[in-house]
DNA sequence: TACATATTTGTAATGATTACAAATATATAA
DNA sequence: TTATATATTTGTAATCATTACAAATATGTA
């Protein structure tokens, strides 16, 4: 848990209690959690858990550039302890999110730079849906 | 609107009065209006329209392949008419959208595709964020 | 220790979306 | 055409994710 903590305070989030667990939560599970998948999972261990600190928190870690936010579902929004360069598949009718590093994924963000002018690109996300391997037969 | 209709009916979509206003609209409007704004626009011509129809008939029209559904910004869905393979951009601070046609954008399709095996891609949604020229100054 | 500030908590409000049943329109069969 | 079955639309009520907000708690500082 001391290495969460340094890795908040390297980002300039102060590491309370709460913040460490959520983000610690993240790193460990790689599952692109709702807000009440993660806490659901924290909160027995922690019972004052609120449900709007971890609103609030995984807010923050976003801001601070710790975590991303996944609308890849538009149910609820999910998170990502992994915050390197990679995309996501979802699965139709399981709902599973797969992780994905394709070797040219750079390439994808260069697609846009490289044809727009004025415009600021801050973050690319790409999302592929279909069935997974299981779902697929 | 004839032509809304032969449009509906060769995707099996039986065009009702509704159905034809509401693709009709979607094609003429390049905005990726949120189902509200769909219902706004359309009301004072269709005194009668429902919310719950502007719902409806957008699902349906995804799900016959005739609109596609953003879920770029988390706040609310999203709806373009525009079925062709391109991008989208999102504004940061002014939340407008943009459209976005890369010459090589069915590369970007391919890179999962090529990677994975028993996995099927029915469908890429790739999204850029940042600051549009005028947010750019 | 005392005080100022930051964080957390719990509840209430908001707002998008869905469920559902009644009403209306459309298609079909006699 | 009329009667009947089916599909579509409508309006209201429920659900569920998210946010607002103010009180409570914890933390840092003099």
């Amino acid at each position: 848990m001391i290495e969460v903590e340094k890795y908040l305070a390297e980002h300039n989030v102060k590491p309370s209690v709460q913040r460490c667990s959520i983000m610690q939560y993240l790193l460990t599970h790689k599952t692109h959690p709702t807000v009440d998948e993660v806490y659901l999972a924290l909160h027995p261990q922690m019972p004052t858990l609120s449900k709007t600190t971890v609103y609030n928190t995984l807010k923050l870690l976003v801001e601070s550039g710790l975590a991303l936010q996944l609308n890849i579902d538009a149910e609820s929004v999910r998170f990502d302890g992994d915050t390197s360069n990679h995309a996501h598949f979802c699965c139709n009718k399981c709902g599973c999110i797969i992780d994905f590093f394709p070797k040219d994924i750079s390439a994808i963000n260069n697609v846009c730079i490289n044809h727009l002018g004025g415009i600021k690109i801050d973050e690319t996300q790409v999302y592929y849906k279909g069935l997974c391997e299981k779902c697929n037969e």
